[in-house]
DNA sequence: GCCCAGGGTGTTT
DNA sequence: AAACACCATGGG
């Protein structure tokens, strides 16, 4: 039902970590700590605090959308049992379009080593920089961080964001296009960058992100096939294909 | 040393 | 519109 590694390691959000089975992270200025075990047996937390059973999107049927998609083809079937407890999680609209602003022509452990050290330096106790903190921090200072040549685009974005031109809640409810389309004004987010903002960070999951992993698979499993082949479902999909082609040995 | 990584921009054909 | 160089950085 849930997976936390197959969650939480799964690409999509890049501030939790494991140890000894343990994970631990913040989420919106609270923390959290839980162990498989506890999910397991029902004991965690997580079941009984509104924030948490919206942050791991306990609320969808996540059984039914993988039979629906396993029905459409081999592939995604295995790709599905192999992500199984895998959740498209519901976190805060900033951190995943900071975060994967930070991700372009990158790789995930450098990415979160630079998350990492965006929080020391701008956030507060542990929390995601606030865009406004990012927005006056000095680009050398950026780039000494481990950005290179995102410096700039991470603070196009924050720019965007505290001068309103990006506006979370408008982009919650609006057509997707319509959203997308606004993403990619921002200089250094193309389409990846935005669908990945939408559906990580506003549960469209609709939307179906193209990384270098899923054009590979997409050529290799689904030939002449685009993300209308998965349905309203596609982003699901998306994140399930993605972490079982990551694990896989090809 | 080269190639790759949850890409995007700007320029040239 | 398609191809291409270029962009920092660290790990394999």
């Amino acid at each position: 039902m849930l997976n936390l590694k197959h969650t939480l390691d799964c690409g999509q959000a890049f501030r939790w970590k494991e140890r000894e089975g343990v994970w631990s992270g913040i989420a919106e200025g609270r923390p959290l700590t839980v162990s498989q075990e506890e999910i397991d047996n029902g004991t965690s937390e997580v079941f009984s605090d509104p924030f948490w059973i919206n942050y791991f999107d306990l609320e969808s049927d996540y059984e039914q959308i993988g039979e629906e998609l396993s029905a459409l083809s081999p592939v995604m079937a295995e790709a599905v049992c192999a992500g199984q407890g895998l959740r498209i999680l519901n976190q805060e609209p900033w951190e995943a379009f900071c975060s994967f602003v930070v991700s372009q022509n990158n790789n995930i452990k450098r990415i979160a080593g630079i998350i990492d050290r965006l929080c020391l330096r701008y956030g507060k106790k542990g929390s995601f920089p606030t865009p406004e903190a990012l927005y006056e921090a000095d680009i050398a200072e950026l780039r000494a961080l481990g950005l290179g040549f995102r410096d700039r685009y991470i603070h196009s974005a924050a720019e965007a964001v505290v001068s309103g031109k990006i506006d979370f809640n408008e982009l919650r409810t609006m057509p997707v296009k319509s959203a997308r389309k606004i993403l990619v004004s921002v200089l250094g987010v193309g389409d990846k960058v935005a669908d990945c903002t939408l559906l990580f960070g506003l549960h469209r999951l609709e939307c179906f992100p193209k990384d270098v992993w899923i054009k590979r698979v997409m050529a290799e499993c689904f030939p002449g096939k685009d993300e209308t082949f998965f349905g309203p479902y596609a982003g699901i999909a998306q994140q399930y294909l993605f972490d079982w082609a990551r694990r896989r040995e090809w």
